[in-house]
This record gives C-alpha cells, structure tokens and sequence, in this order.
DNA sequence: TGTACATCAGTGAACGCGCGTTCACTGATGTAC
DNA sequence: TGTACATCAGTGAACGCGCGTTCACTGATGTAC
C-alpha cells in the first residue's frame, strides 16, 4: 500500500459530492464529466479509475444525495422541529435559489425518469425511506394513511418547488411559493 | 408564390408538434434536431429554414403544449366534466406511461427552468392561463384564494406525476398516484 | 395551351465542437533489503 | 539509514461519435408570355 490507505476512497467521494451538486444544477445531460473532474481538482481521465461510466455516477450520486437528503430531514426532526418549519424552509426563496445542495427529488426526478434501471432503483430506494422517516410524525394514524400523507406532502412540496424554479423571474414565481405552503400546512 | 401559400406554415407546425411529443418523451437534451426532423418526415437541413436555433424551437414547443394542455382543460371542462374527473384521469396509469402526450407541466417544468429567458417566459404564460382557467372551477372563493388553490392542485399532481414516472417499475409508483388522488380530491 | 423562367422548401454533405471513453505514460509514495 | 524497486492514482492526448449549425445545390411548382 503507497498512499494513506483511504487516499482514493476519499478521492471517489468527493467526486460524488461535487458531481452531485453539479448534476443539481445542470441535470445529468448538461453537466459532463471532464467539469465534474475539474470542479473535484482532477483531470477527466481519472474519472475511469473510480466509476465505470458516466451512468455509474449518475447512480452513486443519486443514492448518495437521497441518503444525504434522509439525514438533513433527521435532523431536522430530532431537534425538535416539526413539520411545518420543514415545509416552510423547503418553499423558501433560498431553497428555490440554491438548487445545487437542494432536493434532490425536485432537482433530478425527472432526469431519472428517463435514465437506466440502476439509476432509477436507487431513487425509489431514497424515496421510500424518505417517505417512511416523514410518516412517522403522524404516529396516530394507521401506517398506510401516514405514507399517503407523507407521499402527497412531497408530491405537493417539490412539485410547487419546480414550477416556482421554472417561473423565477416573476411575480408567479412567489405566488407558487405561498400557495404551497398554504396548502401544505393545510395538509397535515 | 409557388407551393400553396401554407404550405410551409404547416410544415413548421408539423415540426412543433412531433418536437412537442419527442421532447416530453426524452426532454430537450435527450432529443436531437435531426431526430425531431425525421420524424417530422424531412432531413435536419431543412430545420433552419424554420427555426433560427434548438433554442428558438424549444419556445415554440413550450408555448405550444401548454397552449394544447388549456384546450385539453377547457374542453373537459366544457364537457361537464368536474376537477375530481379531471384527477383522476391525470393521476391514471395511462398518463403516467404516456408522457409524450401528457401534461407539459411535469415533463418540462425542471428543463425549462434550465434554459434561456425566452423559453421559461413561454412557459410562465402557459401556466398562468392554466391556473386562471382551473381557478375558475372555485367561483365561490374570493379570487387569491382561488388561484392558490388551483397553483397547489397543480403542484400536488404535476409532483406525484414525476414521482409515480421515476419510481415507474416498483409498487412505490402505483403508491403514489394513490396518494397524489387522495391528497388532490380532499384539497377541492 | 405550351414553354421558359424564377422561386424557395427541402436535401445532404460538411463544419467545428464537446462529449464519454481509452490508454500509454508519469511520478509520488511505500516496501524490501 | 540509504537505495532500488514496485505500485497505482492521476495526467493528458487521442479516439470515434453525435451534436447544432451552415451552405451549395436540387427539383417541384407557380408565373409570365
């Protein structure tokens, strides 16, 4: 063994972070991988040392920004706060401004759609134990009705969050903002 | 004048619209100018006959289906039929494996939000209209209250859409538009 | 009615460019003795 | 302790390819007379 024995372990996760803030911004399709080797301090021939594709990427870093999303949202809850803050910081101006250490499920849930299996299993792993985190703060209701209401919550949250980004520049833009929250807050 | 004096109006509409199905199925960037082209029946060298850029393209195509989404709406509504129908329909397994003839909201919204000025501005009119029509479904309401509650449909279903689409193979998917229906009928 | 001409929507090859991917090489570091 | 060697993370040039865009040309059609 030559390097610290973590040396390129460490090397591979920050390509994964910096690549899954690039990917945020961008989407997978506008973002390539020479930029992300850059942005890591690298050059694009490294990349292969690390991932066997573009794709396998595309896959670590979904997995990677879900799990990261689970312990923003746990943390969140064991200090003490509850799910309206919640919802009134994911439809806050800076959420909606800083999509690139954001949601990812707003970010990229519709570049995954259209991406292979892999990709797309490790987002729905994400997606349930989200889900699964949020409807435990309903403990009174049956364990299907706390998953709908979580499922609509997201549904709802991210949804307004990606027509208020489409709609930046306008007066739209804060009418989204608000009506989400509304309704959101009226949801739980 | 030569050709019949529409005749090339109507090959550029013939463009917008297979663009319109390609681009909803694959987004902007997994969709090149030469596939739209053929199969609009005709060779890429002929794109620029029409359309100054990609770009100029993606405006027209944004203006277009959402301008196709409000007939959509208005005809339903027309027809008799109330917004629970309407859910329904939009929460179906049937939309959710055909995005290439759905909702341009959830299979657009997170690209558009990526691109220039003039495409996110064509898509900010198209939603607007499609909230001002689905407010009116609320005439009981004062109209703020209406519009909010029109954006938050909107937000729920073109959310839970997304979500069923990413998570399309796993029971996760058919969760979701579950939820998505539950959530949106109880907020009329 | 028939013929010569003008128009211009569409063709198809070519352009430069950036993409994902490959690969021969480098050079810093740890190991062997 | 010092030196020769082995390892392998990272470099950087090159690959073929498809992209958006350009352009000289074609040929079907309408017009002029």
């Amino acid at each position: 063994m030559r390097y610290a024995k973590d040396h390129k372990e460490k090397t591979r996760q920050r390509i994964i972070e910096v690549a899954a803030q690039n990917f945020r911004e961008r989407g997978f399709e506008g973002e390539g991988i020479a930029s992300v080797m850059q942005s890591a301090g690298l050059t694009n021939g490294a990349f292969f040392n690390h991932f066997t594709s573009k794709e396998d990427l595309a896959r670590e870093v979904v997995a990677y920004a879900m799990a990261e999303r689970l312990d923003f949202l746990n943390e969140r809850i064991e200090k003490g706060g509850n799910t309206a803050a919640y919802i009134e910081s994911y439809l806050s101006t800076r959420h909606r401004d800083n999509p690139q250490q954001g949601c990812p499920i707003a970010t990229l849930v519709a570049d995954v759609s259209r991406r292979s299996e892999p990709v797309r299993e490790a987002f729905a792993e994400g997606m349930d134990a989200l889900v699964s985190r949020l409807a435990e703060q309903w403990p009174g209701l049956p364990k299907e009705e706390a998953r709908s209401k979580a499922i609509a919550l997201y549904a709802l949250i991210n949804g307004a969050l990606q027509m208020a980004r489409a709609t930046k520049d306008g007066v739209l833009s804060d009418e989204i903002l608000e009506a989400g929250k509304r309704a959101a807050l009226a949801l739980l």
